[in-house]
DNA sequence: TGTTGATAGTTACAAAAGCAACCAATAGCC
DNA sequence: GGCTATTGGTTGCTTTTGTAACTATCAACA
């Protein structure tokens, strides 16, 4: 991955990039929409209550970096489907606390399954050193691009 | 990144590339918006005609890995903006061969040299050794997932 | 030829994402 | 207390994407 010309998409590392999180995604997907009807921003929110505990849906904005109308919709959706509840917090009513239900945990922990299942497929041809430089590099890359 | 409970976002290689996709596309994608108000498949259009001359519509599909009604749309709003032309290929009147016009071909130079400095800045922490197996590691992402 | 099947590309409709305006509750300050 | 600004969250509208059906052209083989 050489800065010289000419600039081929093998070397650019957006598209790069885009292609693996598009296929891998994409990939992953097939099971938590087959098995539980899910989008991509739901199973994002359901994991990082599953993972975290309860938190505000303005916590999960900013753990995950997405925006504040498309956790609105997840959790709606969630909440319609019964994996998570709202309650309301005393002392400020503007914030409302998530947690799973019985359906969501179980849920949760059977996608967090199947994700480690498929994330030690996706990982099996890299040696552990290779694995750190990887996460290393995709952790700036998010960070700051 | 092991393989070991718990699973952390940390480790999970669809959400870690999701990060870094986004946020690399995002940044790049301000220049060729300010610029030249072109979308994101547009970019990868005019690319692909730049950087390997005159393509019909369907070989930009299987070597940009792009479904065919997005690159279509691309396709027409690059032509009304005056960056490509179609020309009829004679002996199969299915087929349009796609072609940069003048302005198109410049719009490609300089987001090429843009693209590269871009490059170069995201890679200026790392070694040619860590490139070459980050290279290896999202290609074969992109591949196979 | 002529019928059937594939291929290149477009269009129409539905799902999802992005953006901005909007409530309602709280905080800060006079 | 009362005014203004801020914050958490939702809603509505526009843009973009995804999917499937459609048109037009060509190929193949009876």
């Amino acid at each position: 991955m050489t800065e010289t010309d000419p600039l081929l998409l093998q070397n650019f590392v957006p598209y790069l990039l885009n292609q693996a999180a598009e296929a891998t995604s994409l990939d992953f997907q097939k099971y938590y929409k087959a098995n539980y009807g899910m989008l991509r921003t739901e199973w994002r929110v359901l994991f990082h209550l599953g993972r975290y505990g309860s938190l505000t849906a303005k916590e999960i904005c900013s753990r995950a970096n997405i925006h504040k109308t498309k956790v609105s919709r997840a959790v709606v959706a969630l909440e319609a489907r019964r994996f998570l509840t709202r309650t309301e917090v005393a002392h400020d009513r503007r914030h409302e606390m998530l947690s799973l239900t019985p359906k969501g945990r179980a849920a949760f922990d059977d996608l967090v399954q199947e994700a480690k299942r498929y994330n030690t497929r996706l990982l099996s041809a890299f040696t552990e050193d290779e694995r750190a430089t990887v996460q290393r590099f995709l952790i700036r890359m998010a960070d700051k691009a």
